[in-house]
DNA sequence: CTCTTTTTTGTCCATACGGCCAGATTTTAG
DNA sequence: CTAAAATCTGGCCGTATGGACAAAAAAGAG
């Protein structure tokens, strides 16, 4: 602690360095977006950035970094969207509305990375048979839990567990945009109207 | 047409076929479950079953006929299981509630069973890299969303797209079990009683 | 018991995987 | 310009995969 930290970066990264790296993570997602998980391998992902497969082990430890940048740096864009929404909202309903409808609307936007995300995060496995981003997800259920928590002491909501129900909410909003992500036919924005109202009329407490 | 029909078996199977292939596809149901769609192959499930993995495509004609019959082995049994206690109810919510609790009680009486199924629904391709099952997925929202749509002709429930609904509906069921198959401090009963209680709320026409 | 069919085994194969490395090439520094 | 550092390339390694195969073993039929 005598030092001021600097997580991000222990030794200065070049340009080049750096672009590589952000280059080999797009493709990263969009291979695993468009083969799934299980079929994103180092051949294809270097075929899909026009380089060899040797850069990618030259700026990445190995797969497991590609991966987890994937999924952290998509976190983190989606969570800089999502967080002046919230903290604008005054009310914990319009906070739960802003997060799932930010959320949705970032993804919208994204919907390859997030399509990758997704394939990542439910397929991607320790060396001891684990998933690998089990504490992100929990993350993410206690954050919105608190907001939950928050709106049943000021009256806003009904009676339920906050951890229990910020879990389904979240599930909600990942199935909606799952089945957007599969089925061309589904209209987003409908959907995440629907949603809204859904978990709306679902956790309020008032008539 | 003329004379009846039978699709189960083409050809009459031998009492050690069908045994074999029990065992196997329940070998790699457990297979699955814990080490994931990605990681579990013939040598994996053959090592589980305790023979050797040529008697694997003796039976099967392939890795991909395996994961078929886990998944339709497993919905077909769920059904069974939903069916009648869904067509007992005479009100559409009453239909819903029985949906939902059923499925989350015979899920929770499978969990291996389900955890398989959930890896191979979320990870199993066609050759052109289409998820291989999104045909049965679509079908199970059809039929909950038929239920939604009578439901709203009779005035019990609000106004919604039902198809959209009985996706969430079903995002939502998955979810919570997801949860609680990840995570051991889940209470499945609750979480099952909160779910039914917050789809209640959320769909319901009057207050 | 003998012959045929079914079932099982061990081995082999072509392919693909993640990762490693020596050397060539490019960029940067002095 | 020259030397050092950074970057890139093609090839290679050990392993694992799904699957094929002939031969051995077991089961069934007469």
């Amino acid at each position: 602690m005598s030092s001021e930290n600097r997580p991000p970066e222990r030794k200065r990264r070049s340009f080049i360095e750096e672009a590589r790296r952000a280059q080999i993570v797009e493709a990263a997602a969009r291979v695993v977006a468009e083969a799934g998980y299980a079929n994103a391998s180092l051949a294809r992902i270097a075929e899909r950035a026009d380089i060899s497969k040797s850069v990618i082990t030259y700026h990445f430890s190995g797969k497991d970094e590609i991966l987890r940048s994937v999924v952290s740096g998509f976190f983190e864009r989606a969570w800089a969207h999502m967080e002046g929404r919230i903290s604008a909202e005054p009310t914990a309903l319009g906070q739960v509305r802003a997060w799932i409808g930010a959320q949705l609307e970032y993804f919208d936007e994204h919907r390859t990375e997030f399509l990758a995300v997704i394939e990542i995060v439910g397929g991607h496995r320790t060396a001891d048979g684990s998933l690998a981003f089990a504490a992100e997800m929990a993350e993410e259920v206690d954050g919105l839990a608190e907001i939950l928590a928050r709106g049943q002491r000021d009256g806003e909501f009904r009676a339920f567990d906050p951890r229990t129900v910020a879990n389904i909410i979240l599930r909600c909003a990942d199935g909606v945009l799952g089945s957007w992500t599969t089925n061309d036919a589904v209209d987003l924005p409908a959907q995440s109207a629907a949603l809204l109202d859904f978990i709306d009329h679902a956790i309020r407490s008032g008539p």
